[in-house]
Formats: structure tokens, sequence, C-alpha cells
DNA sequence: TCGCCATGTCCAC
DNA sequence: TGGACCTGGCGAT
């Protein structure tokens, strides 16, 4: 699940859950015992940069990256005292009214100011970060010979996007997946850009990835009439039905008709990531 | 029940 | 560039 949409959402979701207040936190896996560090401390912070999660915990920072596989779920404690962790719980964190259990993740660990800085230094322009400098992510994509394709993939360029975005944004461009970077255009790249900036709020709003354009237009709607904000808040971030039928335009489509031209939509392995796409109109740079 | 795949990233060759 | 790592769900057996 995790591209820059999930994790926005559960630093605001954390934030809301223990802000302000000592949580409990404890490793029933056992394998990140700095968890007795957090233990009775205050949460008073949670941030996103790209898919990179830092929660200010008292003296500690916990950094947090879900990777591919990872999961965050922050459920009410509705009264009843947390279930015993199911499976495999690399962090638990209870608060006044609220547990969340960490699975899976690539990076859970205590950092410092200097790291934390260091990681976010390294990341481009975060389309959900209204302060965003999309030059940055210009700067280096028109220098680079490799692929569109890849640079998307690049937290250089973009942070927080992730195969799906990657994938549907290209087709939407109509944009030719294996042009090299330095042949886009400028007035693609903010396109490009524009387009993030509108999808990923949808994404936080909705807990996913909407970027057929008559899902966006109603997406938008309702958000314009304030409309979910109760619908948000509830999301857990578990796997819970969608607001949205869940479809795509090209993403895991390989072998159906493009919905814009009706050619075969093809699959291709790109750096060990599936990209998908149409060789048919798919051919701007 | 098994094996494969996944909205991610890093490292060794 | 291929594998390793982390976990869960699903289709094939």
């Amino acid at each position: 699940m995790p591209e820059g949409h999930t994790i926005h959402a559960l630093a605001e979701r954390v934030r809301r859950a223990f802000g302000g207040r000592p949580v409990a936190a404890c490793s029933p896996q056992g394998r990140f015992a700095e968890a007795a560090r957090l233990d009775g401390a205050r949460v008073l912070d949670a941030r996103a940069y790209g898919k990179h999660l830092f929660v200010d915990v008292e003296a500690e920072i916990l950094h947090v990256h879900l990777g591919l596989i990872g999961s965050f779920p922050v459920l009410p404690l509705a009264g009843a005292p947390a279930a015993p962790p199911v499976g495999r719980v690399r962090l638990r964190l209870v608060g006044d009214d609220h547990v969340a259990d960490l699975r899976g993740p690539l990076i859970c660990a205590l950092t410092t100011p200097e790291h934390r800085d260091a990681v976010v230094a390294a990341l481009g322009p975060d389309p959900l970060d209204p302060n965003a400098a999309e030059g940055r992510g210009w700067d280096r994509l028109r220098r680079s010979r490799r692929t569109v394709a890849e640079l998307l993939l690049d937290q250089g360029v973009a942070a927080g996007l992730g195969n799906v975005y990657r994938c549907e944004v290209l087709h939407r461009h109509r944009l030719d997946p294996y042009s090299p970077g330095s042949a886009l255009t400028r007035a693609s790249w903010e396109a490009l850009w524009t387009d993030l900036v509108r999808l990923l709020p949808l994404g936080v709003a909705f807990g996913q990835i909407v970027t057929m354009p008559d899902d966006i237009v109603e997406a938008e709607r309702l958000l314009a009439r304030d409309a979910v904000s109760d619908y948000t808040a509830s999301l857990t971030g578990e796997r819970l039905g969608d607001y949205f039928e869940r479809r795509f335009a090209v993403y895991q489509r390989a072998g159906e008709a493009c919905p814009r031209c009706g050619h075969a939509i093809r699959a291709d392995k790109v750096g060990g990531r599936t990209l998908y796409w149409c060789p048919s109109c798919q051919d701007r740079h």
C-alpha cells in the first residue's frame, strides 16, 4: 500500500491518535529493543517526507519506512484493552484510546535530528508539501540520460512516488516511459508535476490511489464540499473496502485494452519493477 | 499447502 | 543487475 499518500495519511493519524500524550511502546516481536526508550514518553509530532515517517517522542525520533510490504494501522481501542499482537509486530504503540501495530517495515529505528535532516535533504520535492520546490526535481530529471520511467521512481526527483502513480501518470500524459529524462520538455515536467499535486491529496483523503478521470472529478467534487472529512478520519490504514472501485488505466492491466486507444497494455520489467504502459498512445516527451 | 507477487530500497558482484 | 529482506494475500495445486 505505501506510496507517499499512505505515509502522509499515517502521520496525520499518528498525530491525532497519540499527539500530546504519553504512549506505551514495546516490540512484541522482539526485534526493536529500543522501543523501551519510547515507553511512557509523550508523542510530540509526526511528519511525513516522501515515504519516510518521523515521529518525535520527547527526546527521541522514531524513523519508519514501510518499504514494500510494511503496514502501520492505527486502531481505536474502543474501551477494550489492546488485543494481543497477531503476527509479527515490530513495534506496538498504545495510547489512551488507540493502538498502532507496525509490521514488516523496511526501517524502524531511533535516530538523530542530524540524520533526519540528511534523509530529508536527499529527497526531491514532495507533491504533498505545499512548499515543495518542483524545480529541484526538474533539474535532476533534465540532466539524466536514464529513462523517465526510472526517474519517476527516483525519490530525488519526486519524493513519495511509487510504481502505481508512476505508471498511471506517465499514461495520463501520454509520455513514452523509455525516453530519457534529458528529452522531457519543461512544459511536460510542469504538467506532470501539477497533476501529481492534484492527485496525491486525493490519495490521502480517500486512502486509495485515484487516477481515473471520472473518479477524480467525483473525488474533487466531494472534497470541495468537505463531504469526506469524516470518511478520511475514519481510515485506519487497515485493508478495508475502497471508496471508489479499485481501477487503473494501465497498472496491473497487462494484455487488456488501453482505455484511451484500445491497444493492448504492455508490462515490462524495468529495474526490477513492473512498468505497465500503452505502446501505442504513450509517445510524447 | 505452496509459491508467487506486491503501491520499496539497498547492497554485492 | 540480481538477490536479499520484510509480511500477507491469493491463485494454483
